[in-house]
RNA sequence: UGUCCGGUGGUGUAAUGGUAGCACAAGGGUCUUUGGAGCCCUUUGUCAUGGUUCGAAUCCAUGCCGGACAGCCA
């Protein structure tokens, strides 16, 4: 969150280099089009996922990277799979990814504003012109707490697909008047049976020859309401025979009497997806339309429409990439919206969730989740990611940021006998070793303690560094600790460990150069913080979890969750949201917005690497989880 | 059996006719009051077969393998 984090990752990383931005590039220096516009148009129809990210970066890096915008877009031509409340959060997640980053290169517009019209011969021709720059009024520290960018901006909102239904309208008569587009009768079954197969031509539509006037009538009356739903079409006039499917006369109205969340009732007829998407790259004056491989096969029809309407400016072209696909992650917006309707997960913001919002509840920063989307590359090739890939960037991050805090997550009471009962003593330990200007802290230490209960054994396999009867450990900034006596309880259970520490070791003391194995972290139980911690892992237990078809819920990891209540130091009774805290030598831990003042609740971003747990896991010395994850691999 | 798009270590990605490199992962070492971080080292690759060329991951041909496309979704 520092300044120079930032000016390092936006200065001094190389400038990614991928097919499409060499592309880019030519037709910069080939002065092709006057200015580098993009665009990122989701629907709203869900919460953007981590696939969105790596979208985004790429539409607002390019941006970055050649002096150009990206506009923001609500991609909503579809009323009955479309809601506000999607749009809100795309619109905080966009703001939140591309803060300190990319804001500058954010288009908007102002709100309600929808293309002029420009006289051209005759023929209509509309611009819509982005306003830019003017969402980066929020530091991302400020953002983080502010939330939805939207009360920060009132003047300015995302541009919406919806707004050109007018001037959609107008394209469509335009090319029905050229005899290229023409209203069908056909059922959506027939229409299906009339589109043939990929490798079995179609055959024309007994409609697809109506006069022109008769198509105008018609299209005019479908606009007017006279029809129900799916009684009629408006379909482009292409050809029937042609092996790629999206030029069989594909459909460019159709009739839905519903409302839409952003035009309301005024229409009843939407357009497809493909008549809307590059007439709203038009209307934007967007140069590289970028999306995913899927849409190869319609580039032709995007190209068909813009080229049959005559239109008078540069026409933007479609570029085509491979979508970001982690390993133990899901991407596809219906199988997350069925993990919140079944209640797997809390909602679209739950921790595990490889949403935005949820990557952000679980305390990764925009700049984490940006070196990891702009990292991975931009090809055609279609692949898994490893999910370590990801975790790494979340590390080397939170690394370099988070403040060093003692706390106890499975506590175990540790009596050290030679200490005095009322004495009590402040030792200075380091804030981040990473970066000495974050400073020093005071932590309060006295005769009962607790350590974790994963740093004792009282039969420890061979490698084992920490704590066991008669053996030693450096308590982390303190003493060195000597166990004497185990006590359990009736069932045979630990319950309390009695200690004697060596008082002249603590730094500067004369054995503190002593040299102990292992050295463990602990609380003073006397002023101890509570704190509820969650801790998340994988949501799921296989690498691809929709592998062949398999049911995706088959594989979901049940210990993806576990709440403990952790002793902490007392600093962190202040721990602020937009810090990031690493407990030491457990993990990454960000305070969750479900905190209250009276009341800690913080979030396991990420465990710390855990080579015990691998040599355990080598040794087969059985299950001894470090407590630092509860990974089922 | 149609059209289009792809195949580089375990994974992801460079090399754009001229020494196959980087990152992650894995393994080893070093250091350490975090078994973290850092530092050092190592293993593993051009889908196949032909062709063009002084020289091919790159160009050509054929084959093999994988993916996308038959919503009035986007």
């Amino acid at each position: 969150m520092s300044k120079t984090t930032n000016d390092k990752v936006n200065n001094a990383s190389p400038a990614p280099s991928d097919f499409i931005r060499e592309m880019v590039a030519r037709h910069v220096t080939e002065k092709k089009y006057p200015r580098i516009h993009t665009r990122f148009p989701p629907e709203p129809n869900g919460y953007l996922h981590i696939g969105h990210a790596k979208s985004i970066c790429l539409n607002f890096g390019i941006a970055r990277e050649f002096g150009g915008i990206c506009n923001l877009r609500m991609d909503d031509t579809n009323p009955t799979k479309e809601d506000v409340e999607y749009v809100d959060s795309i619109v905080e997640d966009v703001n939140w990814l591309i803060a300190g980053w990319a804001d500058d290169k954010l288009g908007l517009k102002p709100k309600g504003k929808t293309p002029d019209t420009i006289a051209s011969n005759g023929k209509p021709d509309f611009y819509l012109a982005p306003t830019v720059g003017q969402a980066s009024r929020l530091s991302p520290s400020e953002f983080e707490e502010i939330g939805d960018r939207r009360d920060a901006c009132p003047t300015l909102e995302p541009f919406y697909a919806s707004d050109y239904f007018d001037q959609l309208y107008e394209y469509a008569l335009q090319l029905i008047k050229k005899g290229k587009a023409y209203v069908c009768d056909l059922s959506p079954e027939d229409t299906d049976k009339y589109r043939g197969a990929p490798d079995r031509p179609g055959t024309d539509s007994p409609f697809r020859n109506r006069s022109v006037e008769e198509n105008l009538d018609l299209f005019t009356r479908m606009k007017n309401g006279e029809f129900p739903d799916g009684a009629r079409t408006l379909r482009s006039k292409i050809d029937m025979a042609s092996p790629n499917i999206w030029l069989r006369d594909p459909l460019l109205y159709r009739i839905r009497h519903a409302e839409h969340h952003h035009t309301g009732n005024k229409w009843c007829i939407y357009p497809m997806y493909d008549f809307a998407h590059c007439l709203s790259d038009y209307i934007e004056g967007i140069t590289h339309s970028i999306c995913t491989l899927e849409f190869e096969v319609h580039r032709p029809l995007y190209d068909w429409i813009l080229e049959n309407l005559d239109l008078p400016r540069p026409l933007p072209r479609q570029y085509e990439f491979a979508k970001l696909i982690p390993s133990y992650m899901i991407v596809s917006k219906r199988k997350l919206i069925s993990l919140v309707n079944d209640k797997v997960v809390t909602g679209w913001d739950d921790p595990r969730m490889p949403t935005i919002s949820g990557i952000r509840r679980r305390g990764v920063t925009a700049e984490a989740l940006r070196n990891f989307a702009i990292g991975v590359g931009v090809t055609k090739y279609i692949s898994v990611t490893d999910i370590a890939v990801y975790e790494h960037a979340i590390r080397e991050d939170l690394n370099k940021r988070a403040l060093r805090r003692l706390a106890v997550l499975r506590p175990i009471k540790v009596v050290i006998s030679n200490y005095p009962e009322d004495k009590s003593e402040e030792l200075e330990a380091t804030n981040n070793p990473e970066d000495a200007h974050a400073g020093t802290r005071k932590i309060p230490f006295s005769r009962i303690l607790y350590i974790e209960r994963d740093d004792f054994m009282e039969n420890p396999p061979p490698k084992y560094f920490r704590l066991r009867p008669g053996g030693e450990v450096r308590l982390k900034y303190a003493y060195i600790l000597r166990c004497d006596e185990v006590v359990k309880d009736t069932t045979g259970a630990i319950i309390e460990l009695r200690c004697t520490a060596d008082l002249d070791s603590k730094s500067g003391g004369t054995t503190a150069q002593r040299k102990v194995k292992g050295t463990i972290h602990w609380v003073s139980a006397a002023h101890a913080v509570d704190a509820e911690v969650r801790l998340y892992d994988r949501l799921f237990t296989e690498a691809e979890p929709d592998k062949d078809g398999r049911d995706f819920k088959s594989v979901l990891n049940p210990k993806s969750l576990e709440v403990v209540t952790a002793k902490c130091e007392p600093s962190l009774a202040g721990a602020k949201p937009e810090l990031r805290y690493q407990f030491e030598r457990l993990g990454y831990f960000a305070l969750d917005p479900d905190s209250t003042p009276g009341r800690l609740v913080l979030n396991r971003t990420i465990t710390l690497k855990d080579t015990w747990a691998k040599e355990a896991k080598q040794l087969g010395t059985g299950p001894y989880t470090s407590g630092k994850t509860s990974r089922t691999e």
